[in-house]
Parts: structure tokens; C-alpha cells; sequence
DNA sequence: CGCCGCCCTTGACGGCCATCAAGGCGCACA
DNA sequence: TGTGCGCCTTGATGGCCGTCAAGGGCGGCG
């Protein structure tokens, strides 16, 4: 991969980057590749074998599981800044386990594991950054599992809305949807047609209003107290 | 903690500890504490302030958390030789992220945070080890995750019973349940009587037999097949 | 031995949400 | 400007599964 100052950059603001020597960003970078995708174009798929992980630089990717009858589970939607499978990183025999793709044209770089594996051996603060990383991804794993077995498709919908909004905004605020709605169906697990009616039915309470993609909560704080 | 060469054997064999040197593992057994819970006693809530994770050396402890209403979701059932709550280790202010509760008379031994990190920072194996370790509990969560949002609660039974035959079981195989039926629900996200009338079809239908608290797959692979 | 309490089971009912179907709207393209 | 195609919305219907209620089995304890 050429040399990219932009991105040396990007890294050393980045928490699993940031630790890293001259040397070893430079080690890094040398056997990491860029990566383009358009919209709708697969990155890897569920159990292919793997040996990179991701750095999103623009646009977005989703994370997915497909079940045997084709229905469509998103898992994470990833932003740009975010990194992504890094979880092969310690597999044994490394396979990804989820499908990735590109939701809208994507630039991203794609790590390689050894090379990163060599790099935390030497670099404990890495190390610390990795595990710390996974721990709130763990963390985010628990919160969703706990929404998805005991609360309704409303009270997700809205838990995504709440998702959006920065904690300390208050009042009226508004959010962008990152993506077109039925990416955000599949990933809080209702159908396009449950969301849509979930969404009316706010709006017909007056909690927020829609307009296309743009999502305006009338009282972020009632809205909040609004999960039953 | 006195010392305790039972411990000390069991330790070598866990591969969260086997990379330990003596000196290391004296180290950790100084800042450890062994703990009984009577069954039904609590081990920690969901927010508590965290400096400790567990081993269970026996008994059965689970996971858990509650909604606002009440309801119980089971995270994980604890089984012997198995460690928990290792995440606390990484976050900046540690809070257990759920509850635990012994659901039968339970031993186990609370290990000391910053003890543990201590000798992370010496020993990149044990790093590793962690590390892999989360790596499989994230890939577990997404199995949870995706059974959640995209299968019916009967996928999800055969499933939790698959999970408890060793992978290379054929034909008829016998398991027993590893604790009451009302916290498998809990586990699988059903109430106990959609758990209750999802063994009584599979019994109609011939797939399994129930008797107490063991169930008898007729033939593992016509099960495994079964999911559809 | 008899009583009680807990766990599990079974039945009746209802609500949430998926499915099927149709129609509106915006946008690309001719 | 007309046409076609996605995406989203809205309506009608039905099934899964949670809730409520009652009853049976079993172990603990007096």
C-alpha cells in the first residue's frame, strides 16, 4: 500500500492504532491494502476463511446474517473511523462469522492479521487497546440480546431513534438515518413494514416527526422516558 | 487465599491460566478469595461497581438480566471449570454488565482485578489466551443474536438441546438438563410454558423423549436436520 | 402420614407482528 | 414529459406465543 499521510494520520487518532510506534505503523501499513467498494458490492462473506481486518476511511458497510429461508439480520453498521473484524485476529482457524457488504460506496483499508499479531506481541498498550475494544463490543452484545428477548419491536425502534442522538442532547433534536430504512428493519429485527407503522404511530403521538431520512425527536427527553 | 494444590492443579489446566508461571500463579492465588453461595444466593448486580472476576469450581451459577417489568433473560448458565465476568478487567470503570445468581449451591473462587492485569502485562501468552477467549464468547453472541431476531422459539429449543449433544454424538443420545426448566426458558427467551408445549410436540412427534429432567434424542441428526 | 409449596403442564384467549397485497412517491432515463 | 423501478407506506389477515387460570406431581417438613 503506498504511503498515505492522510491516513498515517487518521491511525494515530485511532484507539487501536494509536500506541503504535513509527516503526510498527510503518510495518503495518506495508502489508495493508486499500480497498473500494460500490454500493451493494460484498466485501466477505460468512465462513470465508480470513486474514484481514478492516478499517472503514468513507461510507458505510453492514454487517449481516442471512437465515436458511433468505431472511436478513444486520448485525453492526459501520461508520466511518470504526474497525471491523478484528475478532479473526485470534481465531484459531480464522473464519469470518458474519457476511460483510457495502451499503453505499465504501473506501477502506484491510489490516493484516499476522503482521498485527506480531505488532501487539511487542506492544502491550495495544493489547490493552484490543481487549478493551472487544469489551465494548461484548458490552453492546449483551444490551442487544437483552432488547431483542424482552422488549417489543416498539421499544427497539425507539432504542435505535435514542441510539442516534447524541447523550447529552436535550429538547428538540434531529438525526439522519444512516441508511435507507430497510437496512435499519434488518438490523433492529422487524420487518420494513413494522418499522414504518412503528414510525407512524410516533408520529402520530407527536414524538417525532419524518421526513424522508431526517428524523426530528420533539422532546429527547420524553422520548426516553417514553420506553415504557 | 490458603493454598490449595487441588486449586493449583485445576488452574494448570484452564487455558486461561496453563501459561502462568509458579511464581505468577502464587502471585494471583495471594489476591484470591474463595466463595460458597448457598443456591438462589446473588454473586453481584447488573451496575455494581467490579474487582473481581470468577471460576466456578462447582454448582451452577447464571447470568442475568432483568427488564424494567421484571422479566428475565438468562445470558449464560455457568457450568464448572468455566470462568466469569473476565470483561470487568478491561473496562475503565468497572461494572458488572449483569447480574449473577447461584441457581444451585455453588464454590467458586474470585480472583483479583488488578492482580490479573498485572501479570497480563508480563506474559503475551496469557494475553492471548484472554483475547481468544473473548473472541469466542463474541462469536457465541452473534449465534444468540442471530437465533433471537430470526428464529421462532421452537428453532430455539432444538437448538438449546443440540447445544447441550457433544458434537459428535449420532443417533439416540440421552442429555440431562442442567438446571430447572424455568430457567432454560429463561435462557432460550420463552416463558416456561411455550418451553413446556415445545417438548411436548417434539415428544408427539417422536423426535425426543422427556422424563424429569432428562431429555433423550431420538436420533441426533434426524434433530439437527429437523431445524429448518 | 398429611399438608403445603414449588415446579411443571395443559387449556383458553388475545395481542403483537409477520405476511400478503396494493398503491403512492421520488428518481433515473429515454 | 412519460415510463419504469425501487423504496416506502398502508390495509387486511392470520399465526405464533405470551398471559391468565387451573390442575397435577413431587419433595420437604411438621
Amino acid at each position: 500500500m503506498q504511503t498515505d499521510s492522510a491516513l498515517a494520520r487518521e491511525l494515530r487518532h485511532h484507539y487501536l492504532f494509536c500506541a503504535l510506534t513509527d516503526a510498527q505503523q510503518a510495518r503495518l501499513l506495508a502489508t495493508a491494502t486499500a480497498r473500494r467498494l460500490a454500493a451493494g458490492e460484498p466485501l466477505f462473506s460468512h465462513g470465508d476463511a480470513a486474514a484481514q481486518f478492516f478499517l472503514l476511511r468513507s461510507g458505510c458497510v453492514k454487517l449481516y446474517r442471512l437465515s436458511p429461508e433468505g431472511d436478513e439480520k444486520v448485525m453492526r453498521l459501520i461508520r466511518p473511523a470504526q474497525t471491523f473484524a478484528e475478532s479473526i485476529l485470534f481465531m484459531d482457524a480464522p473464519r469470518y462469522p458474519v457476511s460483510g457488504e457495502a451499503v453505499e460506496a465504501a473506501e477502506l483499508v484491510a489490516f493484516d492479521r499476522g503482521t498485527f499479531l506480531g505488532i501487539l506481541q511487542e506492544s502491550f498498550a495495544t493489547c490493552q487497546a484490543v481487549m478493551a475494544q472487544m469489551t465494548r463490543r461484548i458490552q453492546a452484545h449483551w444490551d442487544e440480546i437483552e432488547t431483542l428477548a424482552l422488549q417489543n419491536s416498539r421499544y427497539r425502534v425507539v432504542h435505535y431513534l435514542l441510539g442516534l442522538v447524541p447523550s447529552d442532547a436535550r429538547g428538540r433534536f434531529t438525526v439522519t438515518l444512516p441508511t435507507r430504512k430497510v437496512v435499519i428493519a434488518a438490523h433492529v429485527a422487524v420487518t420494513p413494514e413494522t418499522l414504518s407503522r412503528t414510525l407512524r404511530s410516533l408520529t402520530d403521538e407527536g414524538l417525532i416527526e419524518v421526513a424522508g431520512d431526517e428524523v426530528t425527536v420533539s422532546d429527547v427527553d420524553r422520548l426516553r422516558r417514553h420506553m415504557h
